[in-house]
DNA sequence: TTTAGTTAGTTAGACGAACTAGTTAGGTGG
DNA sequence: CCACCTAACTAGTTCGTCTAACTAACTAAA
């Protein structure tokens, strides 16, 4: 579907053109998401938690915020890790003061996992500043921008999710 | 996932104004993300193995690429590792038979670490389609929209490397 | 050339975070 | 009432990382 790159004339001259403003955008991708990497190594490290920790905090404080509770199994669920995992993962964070266990209101084998204040707070004014130029920057976009971006990023989402499972049939090796 | 459907204006409000498209960019952005991280899950699912492991599997045929040799030294630098994680990382990799030792050419203390043929087909059966519809989809962008794309990309890039690397102080809890 | 110091990689042992399997306590429906 | 289900926890294992110590090889200075 694309290009054809026909014989015409590949050698020097053309396909600088489309193909450059293709790889420059497709690098600027690249360099998003290895700050995306490098700032979630930094808030771990900074936190001193594993990145399923981390996923849960702002699962917890995203939940919060939206005034649902989350209880033990939620979390596993979310998280697609095991009962057993969440039980310990649970136990890091009320050892580290970031989560408090309380009893779920109507089911008595429930617990309901809150996060602790403090916990906001740290979250907060680690990415806060954050968020917000990133929402400046998007908001400064015009209409026809945001459409432009917008729809980029979902086509190049949906590139990835197109990656076949497939099993490669060349990763049986013996 | 998916919200809205971008075509149809949503009942009550007109259309997105500022605010809302900014949100739509960055949920855009977010939906990116985690297709990311949903297709590297798939692919260490596929090919049976570790973060670590396929970050080094990149590296080396990246390297291979260009002509590059790779000690167990410069895995250890990239990855972020210690030597010791390396060597049991290069065992692992020699044990599924993706890449292969061979001496230093000029250092006998040296081991270079070079990918098997397998592990280049393997890749590109996986991935190379992939690149292939996001180059596409790259390359149709007019050059005013590349550089949209581009410059917000690089924004948001900004936006993640700006976050202060030691903020909080309550991290320091107990 | 010998020797002292450095570097590349490995080995050994510990630890943390995930898993599976099984237990306990509490809920649910015939 | 009973059998079954469900939520969370416990026990024990695996896996990937770490640090520390070691070997072999390179480097440089006396």
């Amino acid at each position: 579907m694309t290009t054809a790159d026909p014989l015409v004339n590949r050698s020097e001259y053309w396909y600088p053109e489309s193909k450059d403003r293709a790889i420059g955008v497709l690098n600027a991708l690249r360099a998003y998401r290895s700050a995306e990497v490098a700032m979630r190594k930094r808030t771990r490290d900074s936190m001193g938690m594993g990145e399923t920790d981390l996923t849960a905090i702002r699962y917890l404080l995203e939940a919060e915020r939206r005034g649902h509770a989350v209880t033990a199994k939620d979390l596993a669920r979310r998280l697609e890790v095991s009962s057993a995992s969440v039980t310990a993962l649970i136990d890091r964070l009320v050892e580290s003061d970031h989560v408090r266990r309380d009893p779920h209101p109507t089911d008595r084998r429930s617990v309901v996992i809150v996060p602790t204040h403090d916990t906001d707070t740290e979250v907060r004014d680690t990415l806060g500043r954050m968020h917000e130029v990133m929402m400046e920057r998007a908001e400064a976009l015009s209409p026809d921008e945001a459409r432009v971006v917008e729809r980029f990023l979902r086509e190049m989402a949906n590139a990835l999710d197109e990656v076949p499972v497939e099993p490669t049939g060349s990763s049986t090796l013996h």
